[in-house]
DNA sequence: GCAACATTCTAATAATCGTTGGAATATGCG
DNA sequence: CGCATATTCCAACGATTATTAGAATGTTGC
């Protein structure tokens, strides 16, 4: 075979794994499935889609083997088919973040400030949370939580802070994440607690940012 | 405005990165990028397409700012907006090969031994250069060795090889790169070594591969 | 086996993308 | 200035792709 045919077979190989992660709601997809096994049905109520459309988009993701589908029962349960799959979710989004402006634009007018971690800074905070100089929580729904969350993060999901509130120190600093940059959860959270004169703050990262930056998660 | 529209404007702007590196000719003129700064033709001639279409891809990988141009008298030369892009390009090429089992089986029957390399062994690698136990060359055109190359490496661009294999050692190991994964210079290149009795064997790094690994480049 | 449900498949449409040819623009040189 | 070179713009086509609706498949629990 001819040297161009060959490196042409090569590109085209890698671009499948580019034309799927070419479409806003299959990324969007990919960062839920980043949070842990999801059915086709909580996928498609979470991304806003028809479940007709998340059932096709997930098999374009499939046929990228980007994720794997396992039944389970009456329901199908997806999940990424490897960390590096939500390793090329954050560099995608950094890549974003860090060339087009109007996705920092559009990023700093709705999360008032834009806080980067850096690994250092991840790892005091991981030591801070263990010795309980501060409470970190992951303000996602706890089956997110169960299947992978920072070290010594408590699950304390959004729909329950309310109720919950008085398990909170009022003495002590209260971060919260979530999703991920794009994930809004710990924003309103931190405005809740703040509400109720608890020191609370959040944090962009998600567990798929985490785990980018090398980090471990705890669980599931 | 609505969350729902919030996010999906979120996403869209991530997936102008995703449609960019969608297309495998746009894929090849990254990694030709992630070689140093090119003009429209040299990338056309190197990627094997016309010039129009070039600058065609050119304009959409500009468009999502993975690329900058700059005129330069009579040429305008591209390059990569950054170190991220060319370690996007590398962390998609990796996904790829690490579960489409198409691309495996494909670059098994090129390239006979894929040999991975991981840190350690690159820091090693790097080391063994610096004493010189191991002569390592850079098989690619020298403009492409000008603008970036591994630490400790020669120049020796495989078209120069037949009349400068007498530089090279017979007692020592001779290790060749190219352009990264996907190129074949080093694979020729070590052919034509062995031929004449030398030592010699590739890695299948490129300058990119180097620094997505967190490892200095040498140069320009 | 049948009912109920979750998911996928099929078909059809509109929209987008890759590619090509021809014309247009910008630069440097005589 | 006018010419050669390098690159982009424009228009057009055929090929994909996203999306939607409706039919079909597979699984569980009775």
């Amino acid at each position: 075979m001819s040297k161009r045919k060959t490196k042409d077979l090569l590109y085209e190989e890698v671009a499948r794994i580019g034309k799927a992660v070419s479409s806003p709601k299959r990324l969007e997809l990919l960062e839920l499935l980043a949070q842990g096994e999801k059915t086709v049905d909580a996928l498609a109520v979470e991304a806003g889609i028809d479940t007709k459309l998340a059932s096709a988009h997930l098999k374009v993701l499939k046929a990228a083997r980007l994720v794997e589908a396992q039944r389970d029962g009456r329901f199908i349960a997806y999940r990424l088919s490897g960390e590096d799959v939500g390793a090329l979710w954050v560099k995608l989004r950094t890549v974003a973040e860090e060339h087009l402006v109007e996705l920092r634009v559009a990023m700093e007018q709705i999360f008032a400030a834009p806080e980067k971690l850096d690994t250092e800074t991840r790892r005091s905070l991981m030591e801070k949370a263990r010795r309980g100089d501060v409470v970190v929580i992951d303000v996602r729904p706890s089956a997110e939580y169960a299947s992978g969350h920072l070290p010594f993060a408590r699950s304390m999901p959004l729909d329950e802070i309310r109720q919950r509130i008085k398990e909170l120190p009022a003495d002590r600093d209260i971060v919260a994440y979530c999703r991920g940059p794009f994930c809004m959860m710990s924003a309103e959270a931190v405005a809740l607690l703040k509400e109720h004169g608890l020191r609370a703050q959040k944090i962009a990262d998600g567990t798929a940012e985490w785990q980018a930056a090398g980090l471990p998660l705890a669980g599931p």
